[in-house]
DNA sequence: AACATTACCAACCGCGGAGGA
DNA sequence: CTCCTCCGCGGTTGGTAATGT
């Protein structure tokens, strides 16, 4: 790092000199006639006390002032971030806690790639720090094949779908038009999940453990998404094994309550594995050896037991999953580990998050930023909506059932659906992707994935 | 023990939007 | 309306540490 850009930072100039014309003003009035590029790279603690002293006295903002008033050889961007993402006095320095994990899932299952928002909502944290450790999460999920959502956020974000009254009413800050939230995204084409449950049918779990000790949160976490294991035999054991572990430091403050985090595990080898986390083994490779998994308690299946194509491709279904950005009051978001109702089931949103691109997505020409953005998503679905009002466009009037609980229509065309699909965004996993990236289903899926099997 | 690989992190770039002048 | 400035975001790079071979 202290090496990172030494050779370039002097030969280039910020690009904040781009951004900020004025700040090649500043460099040119104060700077020694202009010559003088703005550095770059680490910064010093030198840098670092300019900085904060001149925050101290000038406040946060107009940060390109900084280099006429401190002397700084930085441009404002770089001030802006360092002081963000550094000396800002109320951050935290700590690595993120399993709640502040939790909560990143929650949020980004809420909003998105906001990371702004994210940090907003995350005293201390940065969201230059919450992306990275997203980015790191999904590449990881995304490598083992693991649903980028635990199953509690997609029973919260049901749960929301269900519960649309409250959407509006958030202590996030958000403030979406409740009524777009109740009713303009998220209808799910009832076909694809009495698939669903029709597969449920053919598991056979056997019974599971739901106390909290380490071994059955394993347990339940191989439950909880196990058959992805045996789909996604593509990763080196030993790496996913170090994954795994990681997965399970950090989240173990939900694993508990359905994690589906140790999905690839199954094919482990259950020695290294029982050597490397102390305890008893989860991932018995059979899975009729596992306790019963918490999907029982939220009936539905997984794409594996589908015999849908999407199971066949977990790799590609794992890097496309923008869920629906939904909005949910705090009272819902408790913890995603803690159903309160009956709820689809969570490998029916694993199926989902594991569904390979659908047609539409696939051809979807992309918005030239991927968002995975709520906002985005509500105003087109606003637009579209509007437009539709007028131009009388009939919208696939399609229930959802999740795992036996039935969803009011939420009037949201295929149209819509394509609009939210967000191919360009691996990292762009907000909840919207995840039903986005299920093939609106009206009998007409374009390659037929869809359709029940 | 040496080397290779990977995860994590800090920092940057490019772009675009918002808001004010 | 245009320009400027700030800010946010996605993507990327490169260093370091941890881990694996």
């Amino acid at each position: 790092m202290s090496s990172m850009m030494n050779g370039s930072e002097d030969s280039k100039r910020s690009k904040d000199c781009r951004d900020s014309p004025a700040a090649d003003e500043a460099n040119g009035g104060e700077m020694m006639g202009g010559m003088i590029p703005l550095k770059k790279g680490p910064w010093t603690s030198a840098e670092d006390a300019i900085l904060i002293d001149y925050v101290k006295k000038h406040g946060e903002g107009n940060w390109n002032a900084v280099q006429k008033h401190s002397g700084l050889f930085r441009c404002g961007k770089s001030c802006r971030l360092r002081w963000a993402n550094h000396l800002r006095p109320d951050l935290k320095k700590c690595a993120f806690t399993p709640e502040e994990e939790n909560r990143i899932i929650e949020l980004h299952a809420t909003m998105g790639n906001k990371w702004a928002r994210m940090a907003a909502e995350l005293p201390g944290r940065t969201d230059n720090e919450i992306k990275n450790y997203w980015n790191t999460r999904i590449k990881r999920l995304q490598r083992t094949g693991l649903p980028i959502y635990p199953p509690d956020v997609c029973q919260q974000l049901y749960k929301t779908i269900q519960d649309g009254k409250n959407l509006g009413t958030l202590q996030t800050g958000d403030t979406y038009d409740p009524d777009l939230m109740q009713t303009d995204h998220f209808k799910i084409p009832e076909v694809e999940f009495k698939n669903l449950e029709l597969s449920r049918d053919v598991l056979s779990y056997s019974s599971g453990l739901f106390d909290t000790s380490p071994s059955s949160m394993l347990k339940q976490g191989v439950g909880s998404s196990y058959g992805n294991a045996l789909v996604f035999p593509t990763i080196h054991p030993a790496k996913r094994l170090r994954e795994s572990q990681t997965i399970f430091t950090g989240l173990d403050g939900c694993v508990g309550r359905g994690m589906p985090v140790f999905d690839q595990l199954t094919d482990y080898p259950c020695g290294k594995i029982i050597e490397r986390s102390g305890l008893s083994s989860p991932y018995d490779p059979d899975l009729s050896t596992y306790d019963q998994p918490p999907w029982d308690v939220f009936p539905g299946s997984h794409a594996i037991l589908n015999d849908n194509s999407s199971s066949n491709m977990p790799i590609c279904g794992a890097m496309k999953l923008e869920l629906p950005s939904l909005q949910y009051s705090e009272s819902q978001q408790d913890s995603w580990g803690t159903p309160t109702s009956p709820l689809p089931s969570l490998e029916s949103v694993d199926t989902l998050i594991q569904s390979p691109p659908t047609k539409e997505m696939q051809s979807d020409g992309q918005s030239p930023r991927s968002s995975g953005l709520l906002e985005a998503v509500l105003y087109e679905s606003r637009t579209l909506k509007n437009s539709k009002k007028c131009s009388g466009h009939p919208t696939s009037d399609v229930s959802v059932t999740f795992g036996g609980v039935h969803v009011s229509p939420l009037n949201t065309s295929a149209t819509e659906w394509e609009i939210h699909a967000d191919l360009n965004s691996p990292s762009g996993h907000s909840a919207s992707s995840l039903f986005s990236e299920y093939t609106p289903v009206n009998g007409s899926s374009p390659d037929g994935q869809g359709e029940t099997i």
